[in-house]
DNA sequence: GCTAATCTGATCAGCTACCAGCTGATCAGCGCATTAGC
């Protein structure tokens, strides 16, 4: 079963924390996203979901306020210097050969777990996880362009 | 319909070993990503 994570139910007052957090800087650091997942009583990864998307619906949404805005370009600027100013990263797991191991076999039966397996797995390897996740991730995107890189001999 | 969760693909950046390759972290998504819970 690729079951879904439950949908996280902000309330008011998280919304608020959250939306000034933005506000103030919409690419934060991890610091400040872990911060913030302390403040609003809840994981930083949510956190980070919560700024992709709001990203990503405050981009159209300013897009089409100003699409014929002649000054848009000093937005592009301003949009510039923001990520300039990006805080630290998360720092960079690593993980052992033994933990790599199970997660390449989990890769092998199911590229696509779904939370209860990816859960499974975090607590097996002792990791979070957002990791297990982010690693399925970049597991299967190098997966696919190996795939493209090799000649289509069984297709 | 709104929006959290998820996806792909591109890119950044740390680590290992000697400059490049591997891989974890982050990001956008443009005829404005798609899927799915409420």
């Amino acid at each position: 079963m690729n079951q879904r994570r439950n949908r996280t139910r902000f309330t008011e007052d998280q919304l608020k924390i959250l939306i000034k957090a933005f506000d103030q800087n919409p690419y934060p650091g991890y610091a400040t996203k872990q911060r913030l997942a302390l403040e609003v009583n809840t994981d930083e990864s949510r956190v980070q979901i919560w700024f992709q998307n709001r990203r990503a619906r405050h981009q159209s949404q300013k897009k089409s306020e100003h699409d014929e805005d002649l000054e848009s370009s000093q937005d592009q600027d301003h949009a510039e210097e923001e990520i300039q100013s990006r805080e630290d990263r998360r720092h960079r797991s690593s993980y052992t050969p033994s933990q790599l191991h199970t997660l390449i076999q989990a890769f092998t039966n199911n590229p696509y777990p779904g939370i209860n397996t990816r859960e499974q797995l975090a607590k097996e390897i002792g990791v979070p996880e957002s990791r297990v996740q982010i690693w399925f991730q970049n597991r299967r995107s190098r997966f696919h362009v190996q795939r493209k890189r090799e000649p289509h001999d069984q297709d």
